[in-house]
DNA sequence: GTGGATGAG
DNA sequence: CGCTCATCCAC
């Protein structure tokens, strides 16, 4: 019976995958003075726990908070057709997602559904409208981001000394071990120093650790799980459709193995099995935190939360799951092997994919204790050395840490949407650029009040072409302090038409905008604004324009609006400061399509004081713009129709009347000032 | 720099 | 399921 680790101070695998080191492998390891004093062990930390805490049906949960409905009311959260969160009341019903809007209403006919918020049209901001039509709305779910956040940073507050990693819009993992060692010191003083007869001093073993009185402090995952009901029906084929986490996870379906479920290599025998050590008081202790936290959560923001407690992330992660909605549950080491062995393996974060199924489908096995039999050359030798992680998955060990990523750590935002109908005009592409870019401007605007110089290097616009699967272009980036609509859209515009230029029987089904090299501007800031902080001076004339023939200035035979400066874009482009520091440049508007920055006249321009009247203007002038462009299309259009049949697709090309776009709303906003 | 692959929900 | 978002990496 080797008890792991004599040396922990030592780590021998420093860094990369080597040999999995025994130290990991036991689930029972000694626990030492020196373990306890000490401050940076990292993973090593046999004393580590930590937690994943996620929301339970969380956009729903958004929906029902924002709409002030009661707890009990069964509500969905639809995007178009599709529903994408179905609360507890209504799975209750039987609902869940995948489900479409009419048969969820048909099993529960009280049902609240609520369609996620959408841009519509050029509106700035996303709203929620009645008239959802993913022909003309974009969906938003930055409602569920800012609520996200806000837990996010609940958890932060209520938890110092905590590491808080954001997983995703739902989840978060959140790192207890310093915390918990202070605890652990104050509650057993005698912890804190090393008796004068200790054995191998430093390093000698703690005494034995007081019993854990684990009530009010979550579910304890057993080590002696139940065992599986006897199959009622081989045909195993019955997916447990959607049950989510009402499931034991003890009993997964039966191994499809025949022979007896291999079983982890532990030091756990018999009644050794429940000896309490001090990882679990240590997780008692972190238990104690978390539901603190969750109590919080609810309390102040209304959402009911569940929460995984274990040794490491992947553990928290499946924990978590043991118990939902409101639940919390704890697993301690010596539960690992028994709640392990029986899952299926595709369940795994990071398994349930390609490389899951590669596995399932090389060894003709679904559980883990299945893939326990597979030696780690063996893996290695099939799928890379760098299957060692999965390989100790399988083993409850996970060296990943967990990190507060802050708010830089989102490196790339994308705003996307797929086009049910393929649009075949370029007014069409560049009304969904300028929605993108709206989303955008609004998101890295968001994120700068927590990070002010956050600055995206990049660019990108994607564009998929009916079947193709599209192509994409970017370009870089430039600090600005004022990140605008106006700006991103101008950016956008200027990549669609080197992408998709304006070949008038383009059918474009998807348009991507996306900002990447997210990261924080240091010097970069002051040495740009400084630059320009004198106007900028080198306004090109229109001639100049000309410079530029490759450019697709297609239909350019056509007369400019008179309200079309003559400034030139590129100009604006490579100079983007340059509208933001010029005080009579905040009043100006530039065409992402064409390109041109536009100015009112010096009679309407002439008193505009607040930020919102300037909105107000800038509205009226885009309009104004847009509709010049509009009518443009038309005639362009008539050109080709005449001269050319029509592709089939585009039924109402030719025939239908074009539905002039109005924005009642924006221009009465417009006229409506004084 | 482009574009694909992968994966989570 | 269909859609949206994010990251990574080969070329």
């Amino acid at each position: 019976m080797d008890l792991g680790p004599t040396s922990p101070t030592k780590p021998s695998w420093k860094g990369k995958s080597r040999a999995v080191n025994q130290e990991f492998v036991d689930l029972n390891p000694t626990i030492t003075y020196r373990h306890i004093l000490s401050q940076n062990l990292g993973v090593k930390d046999p004393l580590r726990v930590v937690a994943l805490c996620d929301s339970d049906a969380f956009y729903a949960a958004c929906e029902m908070n924002r709409l002030q409905v009661p707890p009990d009311t069964p509500l969905v959260v639809l995007q178009w057709e599709s529903l994408i969160a179905v609360n507890y009341p209504a799975r209750k019903y039987g609902i869940s997602r995948m489900d479409k809007k009419k048969d969820a209403l048909k099993r529960c006919p009280h049902l609240k559904v609520v369609h996620v918020a959408t841009y519509k049209e050029g509106e700035a901001e996303p709203g929620y409208w009645d008239d959802v039509d993913t022909n003309t709305h974009k969906v938003s779910l930055d409602y569920y981001r800012r609520e996200s956040m806000k837990i996010a940073a609940l958890f932060r507050e209520m938890l110092p000394g905590c590491e808080v990693e954001k997983a995703s819009i739902d989840e978060a993992f959140i790192d207890f071990t310093k915390p918990v060692r202070d605890i652990l010191l104050e509650r057993y003083p005698y912890l804190a120093t090393v008796p004068a007869d200790a054995p191998y001093g430093i390093d000698s073993p703690l005494p034995p650790p007081p019993p854990v009185d684990w009530e009010g402090k979550g579910t304890v995952v057993p080590v002696h799980p139940p065992p599986p009901p006897p199959d009622p029906k081989p045909s195993s084929k019955e997916e447990d459709s959607e049950r989510e986490g009402e499931t034991e996870p003890q009993s997964p379906g039966a191994s499809t193995s025949t022979t007896p479920l291999p079983t982890l290599d532990t030091d756990l025998h018999g009644e050794e099995d429940d000896t309490t050590t001090w990882h679990d008081v240590a997780l008692s202790i972190a238990s104690e935190l978390m539901f603190k936290a969750r109590q919080e959560v609810l309390k102040q923001l209304n959402y009911s939360t569940s929460a995984g407690v274990a040794r490491n992330k992947f553990l928290a992660k499946l924990a978590a799951s043991y118990r939902k909605p409101d639940g919390q549950s704890i697993l301690r080491n010596a539960a690992i092997p028994n709640y392990l062995i029986p899952m299926p393996f595709q369940k795994i974060r990071f398994l349930g994919g390609k490389l899951g199924k590669a596995f399932a489908e090389q060894y003709d096995v679904s559980t883990v204790g299945d893939l326990l039999t597979i030696s780690l050359d063996e893996m290695q030798s099939k799928f890379g050395e760098e299957s060692v992680w999965v390989y100790e998955i399988l083993r409850g060990i996970d060296r990943s840490e967990v990190k507060d990523k802050g708010t830089t750590l989102t490196k790339s935002m994308l705003a996307s949407k797929n086009l049910p109908k393929p649009i075949t005009k370029a007014s069409e592409g560049y009304h969904w650029i300028r929605v993108l870019a709206a989303e955008l401007a609004l998101r890295l605007n968001d994120a700068r009040k927590l990070s002010p110089n956050l600055w995206p290097k990049t660019i990108v616009l994607h564009a998929r072409k009916g079947y193709e699967p599209g192509r994409s272009k970017q370009a870089p980036f430039p600090f600005t302090k004022d990140v605008t609509v106006d700006f991103i859209a101008a950016a956008g515009g200027k990549l669609w038409k080197e992408l998709v230029g304006n070949t008038s029987t383009m059918k474009v089904s998807s348009v991507q905008l996306a900002f990447t090299g997210i990261g924080v501007s240091e010097a970069g800031q002051q040495t740009i604004e400084g630059f320009f902080g004198s106007k900028p001076p080198s306004k090109r004339s229109r001639d100049d324009v000309k410079e530029h023939p490759g450019e697709a200035r297609a239909q350019e035979g056509i007369d400019r609006p008179a309200e079309v400066s003559k400034e030139d874009v590129d100009n604006q482009m490579e100079d983007p400061q340059a509208r933001s520091r010029s005080g009579t440049d905040e009043l100006s508007y530039t065409c992402p399509r064409c390109q041109k920055t536009i100015r009112p006249n010096a009679a309407s321009s002439t008193t505009v004081q607040t930020e919102e009247e300037c909105e107000t203007v800038l509205t009226g002038l885009r309009l104004e713009h847009d509709d010049w462009h509009f009518a443009q299309d038309l005639v362009r259009e008539e050109a080709t129709s005449s001269g050319k049949r029509i592709i089939p697709g585009q039924t109402t090309q030719g025939s239908k009347p074009k539905k002039r776009r109005k924005e009642t709303k924006g221009i009465e906003k417009f006229f409506t000032r004084k």
